[in-house]
DNA sequence: TTCGTATTTGCGGTTTTTTGCCTAATTTGA
DNA sequence: TCAAATTAGGCAAAAAACCGCAAATACGAA
């Protein structure tokens, strides 16, 4: 096999497989480590692809996580868009916090005139940007890596509230497993607010579907509407769909 | 799996959680939790994550708030210094908002450990970046134009409290008048914060030394510290050093 | 075809990197 | 304060990279 031939085999599994291994490709091919190896640094310095120990890996994988940045903002964007058209003028609504959240909260109609309750400190500021809403901080102690207040206190407060809706922030959602955390405090607090809602709103991009944490939120019976940044026929959401959710 | 594939993972998982725990990733990618923390460190060195025991937490989450000029800074940094001074470890304390009170925040000791309580939005989060204090936000209606929370909920919470020291951002303190504020609704809150407080420190450029506004807080009696940019010395403070306050 | 030259390839030995394990120190939460 | 979890630093084995050299190969010209 010519030293050309086995370049072009080399780009050709990166553009497959975004990632190769040295010892794989010199199995395949019936050549040593070395020679594979220095394919691999001229095609590096050609800038075709990216060396690592061990290996090298597709130019675009190492490009994807700054573009993925950029697009996880237009998705949040669009989740926002949508779970704003489902807030209406005198609703009670809770809220959860992180960065979902907060797009939801900028993109709320200048005249809408509702009522949010918020343990999140962050989501409480940009609540209280918008010109009409009244916001309720609900206080108790902070949680640092958060910024959530979150205690018993807290809880007993949600308790007394009877809101329309319940908006949270996912951080992973199973068919299987349900709403889930890594945190106990901020799982009460969730727990809390799900239960003083009628309705239960998850919001979160696709990525954070079919993925599990430690403790366990809620059922999928206890959540009525998922929003994603995907069209609500997507494949992906069909299951949810078929466990009663509704989707936007 | 590649170090730098392992990486570019670890960074995913960072922009869709917010925050991974060490032993989650070496489980997740059957790799031993050192190589998951040699991982971070590199990451953390890269200022692409920040470190924290255990895990990491996503850079923008935690740096997602947004720090406003702050007019006269020099003096507020002065009257921050003198105060945090003030301040020792095992205290509680009870603080309201505004930039003198946030400058205060940013100059207290890494190691000191005090307990916060306050009904500012921007206070809270300044404080929980804190390493070590525990802060505790007291919940209510949020007032758009402080940023504090506010109500008739609040002031209870707040007579609930036995604290040692009050720490009050001063819009207007008068000789004659004493602490005066615009907001009815701060007022109460300040007022139940003093009540709340064995000793009450006020902190302020001079600029808001004699001069009034429409609704009285307390009488000058009722306040043990006066802090501002000027030496205690100065001829301005005299007067208040007459009528019994304490001058730093 | 055959020769000479330049390139490419494989190999052995050495160096560097990566990784897991170990123990001692540190941090955390109760 | 103590006990458990986490971390830092040292160490060793394995894998990969590097280096120089000699053999093999490709290629153009006679």
């Amino acid at each position: 096999m010519l030293k050309k031939e086995r370049q072009e085999f080399i780009l050709h599994q990166l553009n497959l497989h975004n990632k190769i291994l040295c010892a794989d490709l010199s199995n395949k091919m019936g050549v040593s480590d070395d020679t594979i190896r220095r394919d691999l640094q001229e095609l590096a310095q050609e800038d075709k692809l990216i060396k690592v120990h061990g290996g090298a890996l597709s130019k675009s994988f190492h490009t994807a996580f700054d573009r993925k940045m950029v697009y996880n903002l237009e998705d949040k964007h669009i989740i926002a868009q949508k779970t704003a058209a489902l807030v209406q003028s005198g609703m009670y609504i809770l809220t959860s916090g992180g960065t979902s959240i907060l797009e939801f909260a900028k993109s709320l109609d200048t005249n809408l005139n509702a009522t949010f309750f918020t343990c999140s400190l962050n989501a409480a500021i940009e609540f209280a940007h918008h010109p009409s809403i009244e916001v309720v901080m609900i206080g108790d102690k902070v949680s640092k890596d958060s910024m959530l207040t979150t205690g018993a206190s807290e809880v007993q407060t949600i308790e007394s509230i009877q809101a329309d809706l319940c908006i949270l922030g996912i951080n992973s959602l199973d068919t299987q497993f349900g709403l889930s955390e890594n945190d106990w405090e901020v799982v009460q607090i969730k727990k809390a607010m799900i239960k003083a809602s009628k309705k239960t709103i998850c919001i979160g991009i696709s990525e954070k579907l079919n993925s599990q944490q430690k403790i366990k939120v809620a059922n999928l019976d206890e959540i009525d509407i998922l929003i994603t940044e995907l069209d609500p026929n997507d494949p992906t959401l069909l299951p949810f769909k078929h466990k009663g959710l509704t989707i936007y």
